[in-house]
DNA sequence: AAAACATATAGACAAACATCTATCTAAAGG
DNA sequence: CCTTTAGATAGATGTTTGTCTATATGTTTT
């Protein structure tokens, strides 16, 4: 598990492709095996997992391993955290806050 | 000059490139000239000039012709609403919120 | 109007990337 | 064990993308 900070550049490569904001939309509240989100989908099997990989890289879901099945769900705090980041390099003069 | 929204993907692919971040950086809260980028950066005018235009078309960037010269600004509006989209998407159950 | 200057566009090329099929690894059940 | 099932990895392939050089466009100056 990766807990490094994430750099906007890594951040903005994960997010810069339909398919995986696809699969992140699926997993946003909840687990989903990787067979589920295969389901959920036009791709093969080694595209989710492919997908799925870059996106635990960048540290933007969490996966558990449940018997024969790998569950993923979106790591929702290093998403809005990333958001924030990016919002501190390139939009300085405005104020983007995580509440609470 | 683009006003339309821009979605997820078209935003995150604007930032994937750490050559247009550090075009962002520079423009962050002032205008440059293409010229004045270019002597910042080590890439060739024509380099910068395709960045500044896939920022353009996203609308991460303002632009203002002044004779010779072309000015580009950051679009920190459209930055910071973009950075709010993809935390709705894909942060919901936290707060991301843009104050004033 | 011609030359000089600033930027944009066109075309070529290599590297990165998304996708597929085939295969490998790991866990469960017979 | 052997088979089955779930997922990951490897390798091939076509597309996209970032970069360059060369050239076109637009603006000012002489």
């Amino acid at each position: 598990m990766r807990k490094s900070k994430i750099t906007p550049v890594i951040f903005a490569k994960a997010l810069a492709d339909e398919t995986r904001q696809e699969i992140m939309s699926l997993c946003c509240c909840k687990w989903l095996s990787v067979s589920e989100i295969v389901a959920a989908l036009n791709v093969s099997q080694p595209t989710v997992s492919h997908h799925l990989g870059i996106l635990r890289e960048a540290g933007l879901v969490n996966s558990r391993r449940e018997g024969k099945q790998v569950f993923y769900s979106l790591n929702q705090k290093q998403i809005a955290d990333a958001c924030c980041q990016v919002a501190v390099d390139f939009a300085p003069e405005l104020n983007l806050t995580l509440l609470e």
